[in-house]
DNA sequence: CGGGTATGTATACCACGTATGCACCCGGCT
DNA sequence: AGCCGGGTGCATACGTGGTATACATACCCG
């Protein structure tokens, strides 16, 4: 859903055509997340369709030439500008927090989640393995801390993409804090079971039987 | 693509039909994600497409309940049972780490990512707005963890919905450090352009003309 | 007994994401 | 010159995620 808000308001600094469209969003988010032309297609159609952005015509130059010239022997790019809703929405879009009521699904924790609750899975090892995933990982973003066009940012561009390059950072230490968390638990976990078990050997089910 | 490969971790556990199985998901993981039915029939449809899992029969039941009602002989309830290549497909999950080379889209890293380039847009407030959210969220996930029935996990089921809590946290604090962080390196850009525009006051010219 | 609620299945519909194909332009190569 | 590869630009198909809704039965309760 972000996608749309974003190019949305990547249009608010003039008329654009799709293939600009995703190179301005590119040049902001870095090779983070690609967007798909296809979907930059897609979903001007359906903000077209929606009244937020209206086609301001052909051959993105200067001139307009409404009669139609023959068979492609010219430029034929659509051009796209944001209509008076359109800038209500972006506007709306920033003034509104992003809801955390609803979070993103999270794969890995859904993963751990489901891997706690099954017999027989080893979360220990695939808590480590990702931990190594996730620190490899971690260092990759430093290195491009260091070398990438986002060492010394520039322009605002650069700017902003070292800011999501610091984002990515964030998120994955904050994965690795959890994942040792995880850890710490479920051998506190382990460890009460075991005590419970010595006192009352006759009171545990805690393996198998789910229910 | 995790909803998919949850829902065929869950079925290790045995047979299950379409109602029993998010119910299972969702003990799971609390209110957190819940998981709409129909997305778990067409997943259950696919899955069976891919022969990951296949009908075991209509009205099954082989489970023993206490609570059981007798009468459901001819009950057509339709319970899937993974397949050996559906399981598979599990143990490969469990093995392989959430990849972070493509990590998923952050609405909040893009949104503010857009807004640093945009002229006449005030990142400040949006980011003073969006920590006031992000701690509020916070606020409610310590209130659960204290009364909810992930305090004191009693089964293995309480504990993965801790856990998965557990990640809700650690998440908006990261968030909320890194909105500190953008808000702290803004700052800094500010005063160094300020620094820049009274040292040569004709080369400045970052405000407008983003190309 | 009649309606409200919980359980249970199924389908339609839209948005997101990716792959792929088509068309045009340009510049190098022989 | 002609060809060909690559870059640019647009469009569509397809699979998956996610939601709403229709439909049916069981249970409860006044």
């Amino acid at each position: 859903m972000s996608i749309r808000q974003a190019m949305l308001a990547i249009l608010e600094q003039g008329p654009m055509y799709g293939y600009q469209l995703r190179a301005e969003f590119e040049q902001r988010t870095g090779e983070t997340w690609p967007l798909n032309i296809g979907q930059v297609y897609t979903t001007l159609t359906r903000l077209e369709r929606d009244g937020l952005v209206e086609v301001v015509g052909h051959g993105g130059a200067d001139e307009t030439d409404e009669d139609a010239h023959q068979a492609g022997s010219d430029r034929q790019h659509v051009s796209y500008r944001a209509t008076d809703a359109g800038r209500g929405e972006v506007s709306e879009w920033f003034a509104t927090p992003v809801p955390r009521t609803q979070p993103a699904r999270d794969e890995l924790a859904i993963k751990l989640a489901i891997a706690v609750t099954l017999p027989g899975v080893d979360v220990g090892t695939i808590i480590q393995r990702q931990r190594s995933a996730t620190m490899a990982s971690l260092q990759d973003y430093t290195r491009l801390k260091r070398t990438g066009r986002a060492a010394r940012p520039a322009e605002p561009a650069d700017l902003a993409w070292s800011l999501v390059l610091d984002s990515l950072v964030f998120d994955a230490e904050a994965e690795v804090r959890w994942l040792d968390h995880c850890e710490a638990r479920l051998r506190r976990a382990a460890l009460e079971r075991e005590v419970v078990r010595r006192d009352a050997p006759a009171a545990t089910s805690n393996e198998g039987a789910t229910r």
